[in-house]
DNA sequence: TTGAAAGCGCTACCAC
DNA sequence: GTGGTAGCGCTTTCAA
């Protein structure tokens, strides 16, 4: 079915059919209602390739994340999509299970689409793809990786702050014993946020100790971290989880072992995911805005007209929630 | 950026950049070079429109869900996907939020794209629809809607199965007076589930009690319909849920009340999604295979070369996993 | 208000 | 091995 089909079956041009489909200039009305019977009957559905092919402009804003079983990326997703759909974008997701050869794919993939925009909310960028982007003129917007160009956004969560609260509240705790939880260690931010934990506890060098665990991104990888933290001989009193998900796992190893938390063992996550609340115990996290941030996605990308599009750079600031999954520490 | 400049950089015809860049046809060994360093040295990206124009062939599936957020559909997206890549497919999702407007939304888009192949595991499908898609001649596969036909599959649970050895279970236990807790009755499939259960605890009739609560399909609305099971004049000794996501709500909701579970009242969810495993208590639910579901998906869509591509209809029998969550009843 | 025709960027077929 | 070129299905001037 093309749009010539319409067209002759309608009895007129292409150029009238696709007036009337698009509703760009005017037509006369019998013949609208005559282009609109022939499409309905012929089943026509436009091809969306000739279209912006020939069209040339996208309303297509991309987005890849890390992991999209972690509901932080959907939540940002659904979030910087609402605000698309509002102003007549789509927005097409993909995912790269924290590889950095997948993300080249989809990196390509999404500049093969022309996409007007693309939101890497991403952990596995590497210098050169960044560089790629940056050339490539397409607005971007990276999460916490890459520097400010005049295509790039970069919006950037202090996670050392959040580090640094949920440390203090824990060691005011009592808790001298820690543990950190994370994954993925060789990608930049990972790494960073692991590195984070450490330097903050060295500012309390000699009063307290502390070790790490690493697995993968889910439930599943936290349990399992959980399982040789235990299995060691060090035995904190808290376990300090990159993120919810994971901290989720953890939770449940704890409780496998007969560990109560957090009588025993205090929990803590990061990002506040909708699930944190469901835990039980509810957990203790640190919030991270992602509606928040899937708005400002959506608006360094869209076209502004108002304003010249000099790069610009979102700060977050994130707070501690103190919820069930922690407390004192045991004598 | 176009064929065209990359063409004319490394001083050959179109022709023979779209044989380098595809691997199609014979090249001698230093043009390619040439080639391939011009494609670099311009930062290149062939416009996947113009491809697929100019192809025809599309090698990309399509996959329509209704609730993103539900771990359920990401399961069998992630499945349908894994194997669709290794056959060199790429698969994109759309979500649909359980409306019927926003269906025919990414319907519409999925057919313009031409995707080989289209999986819709949604609630919301109406007839129209169905039938645009089965004239359509696009292969599709439906989850739990429509009637096979030469291009349709279809993929169905016996929920019945499933409902009915939960409430045999229950009622071994002890359990007489029970609560369904689903959302979006209003959509065919959801509808019968709930219509399932009624009639399920027909066969019981004169000695069980049932009540139903309606909310929307996440751990909130699971807590919500908690709250209003609750606040009626109703006390189940057991609420089973239509899926496991929202069953993490009610459980929340029934601690917070101050009752445990499954001393109290015990819940039983459906799917067997990962996190049932890691709520707390574990989830006593059905199972439903996510992973053979993304597969069979995969089989029905690809271009099958030995069989004739006669519609199929699979069929999955679910079984009871009893986990923590379940008890007897109390007295 | 409508039609003719020139592309959009690429693939594929046919010559050379 | 390589180049020329006819489309793929649609949008968009430019004329009529």
């Amino acid at each position: 079915m093309t749009l010539e089909e319409v067209a002759r079956r309608a009895g007129v041009s292409t150029a009238t059919v696709s007036r009337v489909l698009n509703k760009t200039g005017v037509v006369r009305e019998t013949t609208r209602k005559r282009v609109l019977q022939a499409a309905r009957e012929l089943r026509y559905h436009p091809n969306l390739h000739a279209r912006t092919l020939a069209g040339a402009k996208s309303n297509t804003l991309g987005m890849i994340v890390s992991n999209i079983e972690n509901p932080f990326f959907i939540d940002i997703f659904r979030s910087l999509e609402s605000a698309a759909i509002q102003k007549g974008y789509e927005v097409v997701v993909e995912h790269t299970d924290y590889k950095s050869s997948r993300l080249v794919t989809c990196v390509r993939a999404m500049l093969g689409r022309r996409v007007a925009g693309l939101a890497a909310i991403v952990s596995e960028m590497d210098p050169s793809l960044i560089e790629e982007l940056t050339e490539s003129g397409v607005p971007v917007v990276f999460y916490d990786v890459g520097l400010p160009a005049r295509n790039i956004t970069n919006i950037r969560v202090r996670y050392e702050r959040g580090m640094q609260r949920t440390v203090e509240y824990l060691y005011s705790m009592g808790h001298r014993r820690m543990a950190f939880v994370g994954h993925h260690a060789s990608l930049g931010p990972l790494q960073a946020r692991k590195k984070t934990f450490i330097e903050t506890m060295g500012r309390y060098s000699g009063q307290v100790q502390f070790t790490t665990a690493l697995s993968t991104d889910s439930p599943a990888g936290g349990k399992q971290a959980a399982h040789e933290l235990l299995a060691s001989e060090f035995r904190p009193t808290a376990v300090l989880c990159v993120n919810d998900f994971m901290a989720l796992g953890v939770i449940r190893e704890l409780r496998d072992q007969g560990f109560l938390v957090p009588r025993d063992i205090s929990v803590t996550g990061f990002d506040n995911i909708q699930l944190s609340e469901f835990s039980n115990p509810a957990l203790t996290t640190v919030n991270i805005p992602r509606r928040k941030i899937g708005q400002m996605a959506f608006e360094a990308l869209a076209p502004k007209e108002s304003s010249g599009d000099r790069p610009r750079e979102f700060v977050i600031d994130p707070e501690l929630l103190v919820r069930e999954s922690t407390g004192p520490a045991p004598l």
